[in-house]
RNA sequence: GCCGACAUAGUUCAGUGGUAGAACACUCCCUUGGUAAGGGAGAGGUCAAGGGUCCAAUUCCCUUUGUCGGCUCCA
């Protein structure tokens, strides 16, 4: 462990000690360091965030006394002693072999360390208390919720201060915060949270992604499909969904009755249901199964950009990033055994493909494989050996494929295991995009099949995959890596022409005929020049025109290229020609 | 859903137990301009919604809805 962990780890058992000492009830949970700071999780703390600044102080005068931190290791008996009025450190206890004790003043708290030796080495300008939250305890849902303060400290006061401006300028780059500014989409309280309401200029962005997805997925052998929103309840009992994935599906609808007779609620009877679709798996399915294939077929690659409803908790919820309607740009592979391998490395080659198209390197994207979790197999469809094939199969392209990847427990769909790929925002948080997932149970519970070369019925190998994740998420993520300052392509207005004055305004209109096979604006409001190139300037746009008595002389335009760049006096075709 | 912080004009924000203000945006007028905000006037608000306390609530309390930071969950 570094210095500055040592000494956020330090923290955390002070901001105990500065707890302990005004709320006397509290029992302790864990309080590790973490990235730029440290936390504690206290149980019976009712508190709120003006009273972090008394904590704070009481911080500051512990470290003042010069206290001096004492390791000492000791039985578990004595241990059980020691903690006997803190059950949570009783629980812990139980887990572990070695136990460690480290003692500051009268405080003894069960820890590994290392610690500093005395609170001499903290400066106390290095620190802040900054938030308060539920945090269940050891991250589990069926644990008791406690109340975490989360502190954040540094080595010196100058990176304490570059991290608080590091977030001022990361909220600068938020895309709720732009997508306000340039006028891109809003949540309306009166429509829903988590459904998104795209405007003009968000709805050409998505739909200018959404062309290229279309192009390359053509280009690369898929083919376009396109199936409802809706489907009959049986058909998501039989895919799983309805026992697995209820949690995240939307109640149903009741498909006998229009809403006018549901309103009247004369008795309802047992009626057909609906339900709006979380996934377009079991659509895809359906397709597949009104025809009988042949192993020649193979493989068959389905896109959709399909749009799906999840009911996320309302906590969850999160601008562009999580919402509860949203489109994926998912696809179905269908296979043989045989060609399993290849098509996994293809989607690989192709999820690669995107991120450097967009130009978002490797280091802000974390790559997962997520596995079933041994431990609660109820949670997942499917057999042990189908399993173990499907993880090894995933683990083994990936790693031919050079992936850096961490395995996670747990982590996998209900039907399958997945290759994810996680992409940093704005404030270093990650959001899963794109997912390959590998998937034998499905097609068995389908009863989906092919004709092999033998004339014999055989059962298809089906990947999931998506490589944006999901539309929304996806140009959240991009409008925070682009800051807003789309590439000429995406960007919704990508000329603005400005007259000089009202007599200009004809030239101006003439240059946007030239033009036309750009999305130009011309601003001919009765404003300054200056003004309308801070308004282009504001709005991001990648090239401002000005045209005046100097331009209509020479038949040529005045260029100005975003970022405060002079491009100087070019003709039309100059310009055309540099775009 | 849970813990914490919030919700005032189209937007970003001040403010108050006696029914509200700025800046930008908007409309009109003046200005006819040369590379990041020319000047003036006007219009715009059931102070998120519902309930309660009070002579009186935008302000205090409760509930709901929505937003933000966490936890859990997830594309």
């Amino acid at each position: 462990m570094n210095k500055e962990n040592i000494i956020r780890h330090s923290l955390a058992h002070i901001l105990a000690i500065a707890v302990k000492e005004k709320y006397k009830e509290v029992k302790l949970g864990m309080g590790p360091a973490i990235e730029n700071g440290f936390y504690y999780d206290f149980d019976n703390l009712e508190i709120e965030e003006k009273d972090l600044k008394e904590i704070e102080k009481r911080m500051k005068h512990i470290i003042k006394q010069n206290v001096s931190f004492e390791e000492r290791e000791v039985s578990k008996k004595e241990a059980k002693e020691i903690f006997k009025n803190e059950p949570y450190k009783l629980e812990l206890l139980d887990e572990i072999d070695k136990v460690c004790i480290y003692k500051t003043g009268d405080f003894r708290d069960l820890c590994n360390g290392p610690h500093i030796k005395n609170t001499k080495e903290i400066d106390p300008n290095t620190f802040k208390l900054e938030r308060i939250a539920g945090a269940y305890f050891k991250g589990d849902e069926k644990n008791k919720m406690l109340t975490r303060i989360y502190g954040i400290a540094f080595e010196s006061k100058e990176k304490l201060e570059k991290y608080l401006e590091f977030q001022k300028e990361a909220k600068k780059r938020d895309h709720r915060v732009l997508a306000r500014k340039l006028d891109l989409f809003h949540t309306d309280e009166d429509v829903g949270a988590g459904l998104i309401l795209w405007h003009p200029k968000g709805a050409l962005l998505y739909r200018l992604i959404e062309d290229f997805w279309i192009k390359k997925h053509l280009e690369n052998g898929y083919e376009l499909i396109r199936t409802p929103h809706i489907g009959n309840r049986k058909l998501w009992e039989k895919s799983g969904h309805f026992g697995f994935y209820s949690g995240s599906m939307f109640p149903p609808l009741e498909a006998s009755q229009s809403l006018e007779d549901a309103e009247k609620k004369e008795d309802i009877k047992e009626s057909e249901q609906f339900l709006l679709k979380p996934m377009n798996c079991p659509f895809h399915i359906a397709i597949y199964n009104s025809n009988l294939h042949s192993y020649k077929e193979f493989p068959i690659r389905w896109a959709e950009t399909g749009t799906v409803y999840r009911f996320e908790k309302k906590g969850e919820l999160s601008g562009l990033t999580r919402v509860r309607g949203f489109t994926q740009d998912d696809a179905h592979i269908f296979c043989r055994k045989d060609q399993v391998e290849d098509e996994l490395k293809k989607v690989i080659d192709f999820i690669l493909y995107i991120y450097e198209f967009f130009g978002f390197d490797m280091s802000s994207v974390n790559v997962y494989l997520s596995l079933r979790d041994p431990l609660n197999k109820e949670k997942y469809v499917g057999d042990d050996e189908g399993w173990d094939f499907s993880e090894a199969v995933l683990r083994k392209v990936a790693k031919e494929k050079g992936l850096h990847f961490k395995e996670e427990l747990g982590e996998a769909a209900f039907y399958g295991p997945k290759l994810d790929f996680k992409i940093k925002d704005a404030l270093q948080r990650e959001w899963q995009c794109s997912t390959l997932q590998f998937d034998f149970n499905l097609p068995k519970r389908f009863e989906m099949t092919f004709v092999n070369d033998k004339g014999e019925k055989e059962k298809p190998y089906m990947i999931h995959r998506a490589l944006f994740g999901s539309f929304e998420r996806f140009i959240g993520l991009l409008i925070e890596h682009y800051e807003g300052s789309f590439p000429f392509w995406l960007a919704p207005i990508q000329i603005s022409i400005i007259p000089v004055s009202v007599s200009h305004r004809d030239y101006a209109y003439k240059v946007r005929e030239q033009l036309k096979e750009f999305r130009v604006k011309v601003m001919d409001e009765d404003e300054t020049v200056s003004k309308k190139i801070r308004e282009s300037a504001v709005q991001k746009i990648p090239y401002i025109i000005t045209v005046g008595d100097n331009e209509i002389e020479n038949n040529t335009i005045s260029v100005r290229k975003r970022g405060n760049q002079n491009l100087g006096e070019l003709t039309i075709n100059n310009f055309i020609k540099k775009l």
